[in-house]
DNA sequence: ATAATTAAAGACAAAGTTATCTTTAATTAT
DNA sequence: ATAATTAAAGATAACTTTGTCTTTAATTAT
């Protein structure tokens, strides 16, 4: 569904929110090691996601890193996939029409549109805060490893 | 959410789905202008769908061209997925976890699945034939140009 | 048989995505 | 001030996807 790019995003937000605080920065390397990436690569996407703290902010230097403040925990998965470039995703007709509307709809986007609209409404629900709430809750997990 | 291969094939199926039979076979250079795609790159792609005529047929020679059987065009939609070997979207994690499962959910887990099972039923109920005539009835297009 | 026409096959090129590595800049502690 | 630590920035490389072009093989018509 999404590129490896924002996968990794998805997941190294959902870790900070879930670890992180203003006085508990946390390194690129422990993230990537977390979210099982690549470590320079996480560190190029995080990028995206820090300018004007749009999603998550960073740190340099000693006791630095990334945290995410309460405000931006509050943050609509799709703030992510908008930060990433991805929210296209979610407006792209299936077989590729540009021209596809419910004017000139193609043969697919009577269906489909209910079901896009269930994937936006559900990255527009959903709170960055809330994913991580499940992680603590031992209802998820973003990796194999023990919390 | 596909490939540009997977749309172009995906088009390409539903136009030959529409326009060919076994006396009334479509070239190849036909079928690339009328889906908006290119020659070489559409004819190549094609090559996945032919072989056991597995979804479509194709003959070489003069008066040769694509064309597909009554008995393709009720396969199901996923059946094109499937020769291009994009199934496994409908199966990955959102996160990208390869660990993601009942057991072991990823935190969007619960919610997608539901979604992507829609997809899924959507894939495997709708059939070639339904898409075509959907564009014969004028009620879906597959381009902005008259038909 | 020969020529014409069509898809198949293969080599290659361009562009995009993913990933790595090095240098720079910011911040902290000494 | 200096050194240490951290992310940011930039260059580059590997890989994948998308796309083009040329040659080959199959089929038909003459």
């Amino acid at each position: 569904m999404f590129s490896k790019a924002t996968e990794y995003a998805l997941r190294a937000t959902i870790y900070i929110a879930q670890r992180s605080s203003v006085d508990n920065k946390l390194s690129i390397h422990e993230i990537a090691k977390a979210i099982d990436s690549p470590v320079s690569f996480t560190a190029k996407i995080l990028q995206l996601l820090t300018p004007g703290n749009k999603v998550i902010s960073a740190v340099r230097g000693p006791k630095g890193g990334f945290y995410i403040t309460e405000q931006c925990k509050k943050l609509p998965v799709r703030a992510i996939l908008i930060a990433m470039g991805e929210s296209e995703i979610l407006d792209k007709c299936v077989l590729g029409l540009n021209k596809c509307s419910e004017a000139k709809p193609c043969p697919m986007h009577s269906q489909y549109k209910h079901i896009k609209q269930q994937l936006i409404s559900l990255f527009e629900t959903k709170t960055i805060q809330q994913l991580a709430e499940d992680i603590d809750d031992g209802t998820a997990f973003l990796n194999v490893k023990k919390n």
